[in-house]
DNA sequence: TTGTAAGCGTTATCAC
DNA sequence: GTGATAACGCTTACAA
């Protein structure tokens, strides 16, 4: 028994009112007096009826929801980030779809596809390492649907975004590098097509080049995320005739590959060699010595990505911002492994 | 321009042919001709049109959604089940919409009324740490939705479920340490109304019965997972006339806590003092000592709990199953923090 | 093979 | 205040 779903017909019939007259009351209509909402919310609790937001939506033609789009679920970084956009979503009672490229181009479009299908409100996203243009986040626009970048962007594409300091913040984790004494600084990149690595890079340049250091153009050595790889090319530039003083790497997992490198071939850390991260993973300050990084806060980006939407997108009026970058400060957090000295500060 | 979405009425007037018609070609309907399909399919991809999933849901009367609802989507543990859940969902093309319930039954309630209203055609949950009454799961079922527990699940809720084998891992471990040598093992556990952390414990206590230990009542702790309280514990009892000489918990952070008071306190790990944790989380290999842990497979649970729905609930027959507890086998992971002696096998 | 029409559950519009 | 009625975009009997 119980076997259909209860609708606002089935509550019209029972108390005797039209459905139309129904649909109001649940949605306190003010034309409706308290009285007969207040019977009518009772009664639907009683014969537990459900609204079905689907037909609503429909009928409206809105979903209240939102897609987001990230290349893993399980990485740190982006499950804060779903969990800022979830917390601000929930607050607004709009729901979450979710879909993972695993950092492949042609999933990122099937899940475009998806969720256009799935007629989402807005879609917030970081792109695959693997996306290189920005046709498929214009297949957005064109089906009506916000767009919000976050952490990954695309630079040819206008719009919202949500990004850290990267730039600022490499420049400024660089400088205390070079406050500690360290003077030959290498350092190991990400993909360089993506801003966030692109701009972690450029803050380093532009340090050294504001310093009186000379960094060998070999010391600086783009896309070598996997940690392997970092480990293999510290091994070699450690062992080379000429050594780096100090590692900036651009994730906590390279650091870690690169202190792993230097124990092995018996380097203190941080007296002969220093050490930064970025991403503050949970191992940071854990392992021994702590790895100084950079604490991205994650969740607040993701926060803030879904609150730009109800605040400009939602009820959007002529004089609302179509294009907006919003920078997230990151936090620099200087542990053992890049300490040699008092800091002045 | 292109303001409104293409529906297939647009495409059965450029095409001159009826919606109907148009709609079968989409879907590969066996009666019409695969020249007409390939042409209407060309179409639509011209005029990108896109398939409208909810109003095609509503009409079939199936959202092809499935919501998870999750204590927090950024705990590794639940973020990877998540992954798991995803990928298998993906594969059959269903959506998925993710709810928190930050460990608060009331925001589980909710959680579970939203996912109602949103007609999903399956639930997957794993319960918060204040939930102690399965009557809102009942909810679920009695609203023709499938409900699929995993990890935390209510004891007196039957129907499908996917588990760790915790207490046989628990009472394993226990072995391996009296294998150690250890002797005075003390427990840290946690709210001992999940059924998770109430198997650790019986393993524990299983096989302590079985072994020629006795251990004092005062070793065995529930309820203490935050790691402060980790901390203050193992220094109490460190401390004590009795001292325990390893300690097993059902996390790692309990574990990191203990560690870092037993290094405080100058005791040597694992000679004086052994260790084993729970959970493989990233740090666990990374700490010095390395920290035994136990590998739960998390996105394995999540995989396994949504080919539940695809197997045996979404297509459902007479002689399908109800009812099944499947338990996934977590891997024992020793290491230095619990290893005093070479391993017999 | 093709088209007509009804209906999924809601809400908006228009009457009364 | 209240109630018909149409529509949202799609699928599916049923007819032709």
């Amino acid at each position: 028994m119980g076997k259909r779903r209860i609708t606002i017909y089935d509550l019209a019939k029972e108390l005797g009112i039209s459905a139309s007259y129904i649909s109001r009351a649940l949605n306190d209509h003010p034309s409706i007096n308290l009285k007969v909402r207040a019977h009518v919310k009772q009664k639907a609790q009683e014969l537990n009826y459900k609204h079905n937001s689907q037909a609503a939506n429909l009928r409206r033609g809105t979903s209240k929801t939102i897609g987001v789009i990230v290349p893993h679920i399980n990485q740190n970084f982006f499950s804060e980030a779903i969990a800022g956009i979830e917390e601000v979503c929930f607050e607004h009672n709009y729901s979450l779809i979710i879909c993972q490229s695993h950092e492949s181009f042609v999933k990122e479009c099937k899940a475009i596809d998806t969720l256009i299908r799935q007629n989402v409100d807005c879609l917030i996203i970081s792109v695959s390492a693997e996306t290189q243009s920005a046709e498929h986040l214009q297949t957005v626009k064109n089906s009506q649907i916000d767009l919000i970048q976050f952490d990954r962007c695309m630079d040819q594409m206008t719009g919202f975004k949500v990004l850290n300091d990267n730039r600022d913040t490499a420049f400024k984790v660089t400088q205390l590098m070079i406050e500690q004494g360290y003077q030959k600084i290498a350092f190991l990149g990400g993909p360089s097509h993506l801003n966030t690595f692109k701009r972690r890079k450029e803050g380093f340049l532009t340090a050294i080049a504001e310093s009186t250091l000379s960094i060998p153009p070999h010391f600086i050595i783009d896309d070598i995320l996997a940690p392997a790889k970092a480990m293999e090319v510290a091994r070699q530039l450690l062992l080379s005739s000429e050594v780096p003083d100090a590692f900036l790497t651009v994730s906590d997992h390279q650091s870690l590959g690169v202190l792993q490198t230097a124990e092995s071939l018996g380097l203190k850390v941080p007296d002969q060699l220093g050490i930064f991260g970025f991403a503050n993973e949970t191992f940071a300050s854990m392992i021994r010595p702590p790895l100084s990084s950079v604490e991205q806060r994650s969740k607040e980006i993701g926060r803030r990505a879904a609150q730009i939407y109800f605040e400009h997108l939602l009820h959007r009026d002529e004089e609302d911002l179509t294009d907006k970058e919003e920078i997230i400060k990151s936090e620099i957090l200087i542990r053992a492994s890049a300490l040699r000295r008092l800091l002045s500060a």
